[in-house]
DNA sequence: AACTATTTATAAGA
DNA sequence: TTCTTATAAATAGTT
């Protein structure tokens, strides 16, 4: 469809080669997306140029939606990510949420780019490495609050045995729980139901 | 390009858009072959169908190589999941290890499909996720049982000081531990320099 | 980046 | 589906 029929084989000239790409490029591109809307089809196309540009359509779902119907593959990884992040119920950090939200929002909308996808990721397996780090570090502070609680009641409960002159007593009956000066509140000031979920 | 123009909204009547479908899709692919073949570029397409079918088109170089040739990216995520697990040290599970390297060094080598990446992504992915199970499990198992230990040296203190007529002593001068039976030796059964990194 | 002569793709019909 | 054909679209070579 031009002045002359082209033969399919690589084209030698380069500045016509690059001329040619950037117009079959454009329409291979609406091509996909007119077959995506009026077939109701999903489309994925990835164009890399020989000096390595990418160019790239990827219709109503995204790329990741599309290999998942494929047969699930790659998409895993990234929905167990999201799966994830979600289960950890972060409280809180519901700016970050929004903010993965929308991109997922986004992504279902318009053109995905490989780059925002990788964006993507990444923002969703950093914002899990803080979050364990930090349950992590919640719950070393827990344990060793509770360690030095332990610790003062040992030497509390030795000063009052010794008081006594005698040093073991056996526990028997349960007892209403009073304060405990000044251990007793340590622990009572850290959040004991974190978000523990691996 | 047919008798009439058509506007490109979804087609209503499924048997058109049926055809229309077929009909688009092979044009599309062999519109994605000639761009490769003319432009010497790399192209990748997949559709899928309303109905889950897929059909593909890739030139030469498989979708892994494309998207490596558009700037690492992939390989980044898979290098980046390495160091994770790499960092956790996960001392007896050499196997793992083992196995990870293995398939890293192949995948240097040769072609790499995406099915295996894939698969090796889930692998480590299902191995981080079962160390950091097992990792908050213990550190939960730590916490519930200093704080059963903390609950039976108060009621031992509370006993104690009942039995002085007085409930509250205030702690002093520190004593070396003893054996403090039978809560004192709950948490020394428990490996508390687990694998704890992030 | 426009233009336009031609080639191609394809919508509707059989 | 597949073929046919009138027509719309894409694009090769030109400016």
């Amino acid at each position: 469809m031009g002045r002359k029929k082209l033969e399919i084989k690589r084209i030698e000239n380069k500045s016509s080669r690059q001329v040619t790409f950037s117009k079959r490029r454009n329409g291979l591109i609406e091509k996909a997306r007119q077959l995506s809307v009026l077939c109701d089809a999903s489309v994925a196309l990835l164009v890399v140029s020989a000096s390595g540009k990418l160019y790239s359509f990827s219709s109503g779902d995204n790329l990741v939606k599309i290999l998942d119907r494929y047969g699930k593959q790659h998409a895993d990884g990234l929905k167990a990510l999201d799966l994830q992040s979600k289960s950890l119920n972060y409280g809180s950090h519901h700016e970050l949420l929004d903010l993965v939200e929308s991109k997922l929002v986004e992504s279902n909308v318009s053109n995905v780019s490989v780059d925002s996808l990788v964006q993507l990721e990444e923002h969703l397996e950093t914002a899990l490495s803080v979050t364990r780090a930090k349950k992590t570090e919640l719950m070393l502070k827990l344990v060793e609050n509770l360690k030095e609680k332990e610790k003062l009641l040992k030497e509390e409960n030795q000063v009052l045995a010794s008081q006594m002159g005698k040093n073991h007593v056996v526990v028997g009956a349960e007892t209403e729980m009073m304060e405990m000066s000044p251990a007793g509140q340590i622990s009572d000031n850290l959040p004991v139901t974190l978000p523990l979920l691996n």
